[in-house]
DNA sequence: CATATAACTAACCGGATAGTGAATAGCGCG
DNA sequence: CGCGCTATTCACTATCCGGTTAGTTATATG
């Protein structure tokens, strides 16, 4: 804990606001989106981006909405404008990652792709998005540590996975058909296992390189457990 | 967040500390370790269990140490009296679980099963041992958070995972020798994916009941995935 | 039984922390 | 071009929080 806000007591960021100031308002009624002055979705994109980066950091309970607003390049004001408070905030930003890796995977294309394929397409991607998005592993965490409540009424989090177990369905249905997958495999099993393989591996990967001795994210490390579990997968699912 | 500690501004605790008070003093001679009205080694056994209960429901950061002295029914001095600060307390509880969890899997025997019997009774322990002890998945949580700073210098916790992996090393070599199990398979990736296994499908039961519609700690949904997970690993180390 | 030691307590501190009230000032629209 | 809307800022508060100071008291030991 210790100190790790500013000494001083307000934020005292945007300071530096606006280096043009005078002449970006001629071009402003011009170009559609230009830099403005004023700028409510860019504002709050901010303050989202930063408090992604802070609760992934430091958890919810740990992370600071002083922090969170001077990161942003905001007043600590704006965040109590477009969110109700540090609660409401996490679960916005909770919305916007889970919204992200979804339309991430939905560009996969899974119906487009042999049984097989599709599979290891679908591994290789959850592993790769884990593992460049340390910060969805960190939110995911904490959203379960508190027991899900930020999303337990979110309609927007409940609509993102409509769709999603029936296209891994589709996928085990039609490898089935074509001899090459065990019949009866329930895909919300099989999902969870191809998320967990790769999940638990990252998240846990300084207690596990700890508990092991030996470095599990090195290149060649994280190559190996990649190996593995597509192995593993296939394994689970041939006949 | 809002208010969960007490109003008052002190803990407040620690007023009905020692209800007999008088009598006890006459057999603290004779018995051992019979109730006395100074305990060090029970009241830092409280403060550890305390803390345990309170960094697994809010995070390292979210956790209050005037809960946990409050919680202890302990002085919030005597925290600082038995540990340097926070973080040191957080390391105590850590190398507390790690010690507990090791300590009843080495009571498995597993080098006197077979080694199909091994593996099962290895993955329906840690199964049952995360089933049973979500604060333990919530603290290793936190740890990997802090990126395992806690137990980086932690002496304790390297030796309580010496033998962990030539344990399971021995059942699979001894498989491979009876031919019921493949050949090189590497006993840290099977160990990391018969934890991952159970340890995700149970930390994030949360979001996961909301992402996938159902209840998944209702009775008849763990059997399932305990079966699942069995028949997974079977297929993972069979020829 | 005297006393050194260690368990234990109350009260406190200064900086941090989530959240607000009220005023200012760009920007879009008529 | 002026006016209403709202993005933005500044100043502020009440409480919290990790950690400490300055003791008091039970108990093991000789």
């Amino acid at each position: 804990m210790k100190t790790q806000a500013s000494a001083t007591g307000t934020p005292g960021a945007a300071k530096a606001k606006r280096p043009p100031a005078a002449d970006t308002r001629a071009r402003a009624a011009s170009v559609p989106a230009a830099r403005r002055v004023r700028d409510a979705d860019a504002t709050r994109a901010r303050i989202l981006e930063a408090a992604k980066k802070e609760f992934a950091k430091l958890g919810l309970g740990g992370a600071r909405v002083d922090v969170i607003a001077m990161r942003a390049k905001a007043n600590k004001r704006m965040i109590y404008h477009y969110f109700k408070d540090k609660d409401d905030l996490f679960r916005a930003v909770l919305e916007e990652v889970y919204a992200d890796i979804r339309t991430m995977e939905a560009k996969l294309d899974l119906d487009a792709l042999e049984p097989e394929a599709a599979l290891h397409a679908f591994l290789a991607f959850t592993w790769t998005y884990y593992l460049k998005h340390p910060e969805f592993l960190a939110l995911v965490n904490s959203a379960n540590l508190h027991k899900g409540r930020h999303l337990l009424r979110s309609e927007r989090f409940r609509e993102l996975h409509i769709g999603f177990v029936p296209l891994l369905d589709r996928v085990l249905k039609r490898g089935a058909a074509q001899g090459v997958f065990r019949e009866g495999i329930d895909p919300v099993h099989l999902n969870i296992t191809i998320a967990a393989v790769g999940y638990y591996y990252l998240t846990n990967r300084y207690t596990g390189s700890l508990m092991y001795g030996r470095d599990l994210v090195d290149p060649k490390a994280l190559e190996e457990r990649l190996a593995f579990n597509m192995d593993s997968i296939s394994r689970i699912v041939r006949l």
